[in-house]
Order: structure tokens, then sequence, then C-alpha cells
RNA sequence: GUGCUCAUAGCUUAAAGGUAAAGCUCCGUUCUGUGGAAGCGGCGAUACGGGUUCGAUUCCCGUUGAGCACCCCA
């Protein structure tokens, strides 16, 4: 009986584990033995705090290692960001992984669950309350209005990458530390700038060869618009209270245009019927979500209208969007709007702004799934052996001058034994090995082995570069 | 945070209420100036704590961690 391939594998699959994208699908073995998710590969038993013999340290939960074999996803997924959005202008902005308490509570909003449930806070010893970023955004407009960008050229075009934290209950692709690349564009309200958010975001997919994914787009207003439009939502669903599901009757009161977004099947007919955002938009908005509409039409950019969109951050405004992947996961890949009040609400002039991240793990995930192969970093081409005391301290001297003419050399200087530098050479799959030995030192010569074919040829050591040159463009 | 499921070496798997087995990897060696093959050997595990039992890695409870669903989100 084959092993059934995990759920998750397809939508999910583990993030970076090394080896593993490919061997982690058989995780569940017939006993249904799960795997541990996270993606680093080995890790350590979980510790006993009690014996203190025993005791294993492990990386704290919902937090993974990232190791040498996982680089090279990130550095793909950061390395395409940064060369797209500079390309657009962008520029890259590193902010402190923590800051004032306060300033996620008024920024991302007291009454969100991110702030409610998922901070990891601390206090200082000289009494500072922080928090680690539980996301981007407020840190970015804190940084705008503290160094006085306003008077920069507008708008001002930000991108970072870097450690995001939220206190969740870790689950494939969530994570407690994970990644996100952000843009932000402030200081400028015209629609073309939401757009481009997103036009550059289905480019960075694309560009990673990411397919199936889909953009979905709506309009939530202004304060104005949007609390018009609460009373009637409110009214529209008092009504009918009987029929909620027990979440959605606590929503009611706190947060009411989350109804429109439950999964269950009675709060769904109801959303249908409701009255929708779109149609109680104020004629600016109307016409900023016009033309948002009509500039995707015209960049070929396809999408869904989904007039039950609603994000959990307070702070949008008008234009709000989300990238999914199209299977049944529905995994959110990026998402994304406008908040023309928050540059305000944290204490400096009034500023249109629109931003939009994207979970670089989520993303990983989906190459992976997806088969998406990273070009790796070549490995070395040659590599260093050497032989007995002298050969040993000519070699390092002659590694230096190899590296210093740019070639990319590799060694196993700690070992003596001729056979196994050898095999060190051919696992490391260079090309050539280069042999110093006792005797050639002394002579001022050099061998020159093709590891293919095991032809050696001695050279003097001054025409090493030329000779080793020579053979690699074979 | 709630519910369900799960946990054997670095990896992938096996067995069993009575000394836990193998393949891969790693290291060494046969072969102290020549690798890839082969042989031999070594390192290395029942997540942690407690209970039942003559005996628990196996059964039970708790903890930790993971997977899934919900919640929410990147």
């Amino acid at each position: 009986m084959s092993r059934p391939k995990k759920k998750t594998m397809t939508r999910l699959p583990r993030s970076p584990r090394g080896k593993a994208g490919g061997k982690a699908g058989k995780a569940g073995g017939k006993a249904g033995r799960q795997r541990r998710a996270s993606p680093q590969a080995g890790r350590q038993r979980p510790a006993s705090r009690q014996t203190g013999r025993k005791v294993k340290f492990q990386v704290p939960k919902g937090t993974f290692d990232i190791l040498p074999n996982e680089q090279n996803y990130y550095e793909r997924v950061s390395g395409v960001t940064k060369q797209l959005v500079s390309a657009y202008g962008f520029l890259p902005i590193n902010t402190p992984i923590f800051e004032d308490v306060q300033l996620f509570e008024k920024g991302t909003g007291a009454t969100t669950d991110v702030i409610q449930k998922e901070m990891y806070t601390f206090k200082t010893k000289g009494g500072d309350y922080f928090v680690l970023r539980p996301e981007f955004t407020p840190s970015i407009v804190r940084a705008y209005i503290e160094h006085g960008m306003k008077s920069w050229p507008q708008p001002v075009k930000l991108y970072s990458i870097g450690p995001i934290f939220r206190h969740e209950k870790p689950q494939a692709g969530r994570f407690r530390q994970f990644h996100q690349f952000n843009l932000e564009i402030i200081g400028e309200a015209s629609p073309i700038n939401d757009v481009l958010l997103i036009q550059l975001v289905t480019l960075i997919f694309k560009k990673l060869g990411i397919k199936g994914f889909n953009i979905q787009v709506n309009s939530i207003g202004c304060s104005d618009c949007r609390s018009d439009y609460k009373k009637l939502l409110i009214d529209y669903y008092r009504k009918q209270r009987r029929k909620l599901c027990r979440h959605c009757r606590e929503r009611l009161k706190l947060n009411p245009l989350r109804l429109l977004d439950c999964k269950e099947e009675k709060c769904r007919q109801l959303a249908n019927n409701a009255p929708q955002v779109i149609d109680y938009l104020c004629e600016e908005c109307h016409n900023h979500f016009k033309e948002v509409l009509e500039t995707l039409d015209e960049l070929d950019i396809p999408y869904l209208l989904n007039p039950y969109l609603v994000r959990g951050l307070d702070y949008y405004t008008r234009t709000v969007f989300e990238f999914r992947l199209e299977d049944d996961s529905l995994l959110e890949l990026a998402g994304g709007g406008r908040y023309d009040r928050l540059i305000e609400l944290l204490g400096g002039k009034p500023t249109p702004a629109v931003g939009v991240a994207a979970g670089i793990e989520r993303i990983i995930s989906v190459l992976k799934s997806q088969d998406i192969k990273i070009p790796r970093e070549v490995p070395p081409r040659i590599f260093l052996v050497h032989l007995g005391e002298l050969g040993r301290k000519r070699s390092l001297k002659l590694f230096e001058e190899l590296r210093n003419k740019g070639l990319k050399v590799a060694e196993t200087l700690s070992k003596t034994s001729i056979k196994s530098q050898l095999k060190a050479a051919d696992k490391s799959g260079a090309k050539i090995a280069l042999i110093l030995g006792q005797k050639e030192a002394l002579e001022n010569n050099i061998i020159i082995r093709d590891m293919k074919s095991g032809v050696q040829e001695t050279v003097s050591i001054e025409r090493v570069v030329s000779g080793v040159k020579k053979r690699l463009k074979k």
C-alpha cells in the first residue's frame, strides 16, 4: 500500500526543510506519524527542564533554524524582490525589530487579533514596554514621520525584508517568527499606486515561477462612507441576529465588517443579501476604486472583485487586496491595502499611503510544492590537496593566491591523508584537483588532476593559474 | 486560544509488555603519494516526567513539540 501523501504537502509543503521538500512528503508513515513541519532539517529533542541532565535545547515553539541548504530559497525570494522593486524606484529601509507597544496598538489597531492576542511584548530594565514587530507598516510610518520624509520628493517608496513576530499557535505555513517583504508608497493618493503594488507583487510571483494564485480586491471606503455603511450593515444583521453563528454575534458588536467573511453556511447566506460596501461608497471613494479596477484592466492583471473582502487591520481605507493560492488551501501569500489615515493617526500630517506585505515562508512553500528549482550557487571547481607539512603550509598560501585571482577553491586542510582529501574533492564536485606534495613544494611544481578522467599533469607553480583556467574552460 | 491526531538514530523506515533492527548520511579503516566501487568497523534513538507492571520504548496520565480543523493571518 502506498503511503498517502500528506494532505498538506500539496498545498503547504514543508517549508525549508533541507533535503526535503520532496522527502517531507513521505512524512506520516503507516502509523500516521507526523513529522515536524518546521523548516529546519534536524532539530533537537524537547528539553526536560526538571532533570537537568537530559536537557536538550531546541528552537522555541513556532520558530526554526534556516540551515545552509535552505538559504538559497530565501536569497532567491529576496533577490527577485529587491531587483524588481528597486527598478520601480523603491528604496530599502530597515527599522528595529522591536518598537514601543503603543505604536502598534495605535497603528495596527487595539481591536485587531494581531494586537489583542499575538504580540510578543516585554518590559526592559529601564521600564520601556516594547513589542517584537507584528508587522512592518507602523514602523515604516513612524520612520516617515520621524525623519521628515514629507519633505522628500513624494511619494516615498520604501521596501523592507525581515523577520516578523506573532504569538500564534503554529501550523504549517504559520510561524511565530517568519519573514515578510513589505512595500509602502507614502504621500500620494493616486489609485495608480494601489495598482503598482498589485502589479509588483504579481511580477515578483511570476518571476519566481509561481502559478495558480489569484488576486482579490475590494474597497472598504473611507471613514465617512464606511461609518454610514456600518450602520446599515448593523441594522441588517440585528434583524436577523438569531440566524447568526455564535462568533458572528460577537462580531456584530466588535467588528461588524467581519461578519461578511464568516465561513458558516448560514452566515454566508445572510452575507449574500447584506448590503455591500461598494454600493455605499462616497463619490470619491467610488471613483478611486473605479480607477483602480480600470487600471488593473489596462495592465491585463486578472483580479476577482470580492465584495466580502475585509482585512484584519484597522487602518485600511479604500482599496484592500489579497493574493491567495487557488488550490483548496486558499493560502494567503500576500495582502495589503490603502491606509490614508494612519500617518495622521501616528502624529504626522494627513498623508495618503498604500502598502503590501508578503510571507516569504509561504512563498517558499509554494516554490517547493510547485517543484520550482532554485538556481544553486555553483560549487567550487577546484580542490586543493596537500601532502606533508611543507605542502600544507604552502597550500594555504596558494589558496589565497588562487582566490585572489577569482578562482573558487575548496580544501580540507585539516585532513592529512591524500585519500581522504581526494574523497572530499570528489564529493565537492570539483572538476580538478591541485595536488601539492612535499616533492612538488620543493621543486616549485604542482600536479593538476582532472577529477573525471584521472589524467594528471605536473606544471610549474607559476603556471598553475593559467593551467587551471584553461582546463576549466573545457 | 479550542478540538482531534501523532512522537523510534542526523534522515528514511522496522520490531516488540522481556537486551530495539536496518538502509542512507557521517567518521575511520582495508590502501600513511591518489577519489568514485567493495568489504570491515565506529558514532548514534524509543521526546520529557510520572503511573500500572516482576519488567514499559509498547498500556494510562501529564508536559513539550509537531500535523490538521476552527480562529485569525504572511
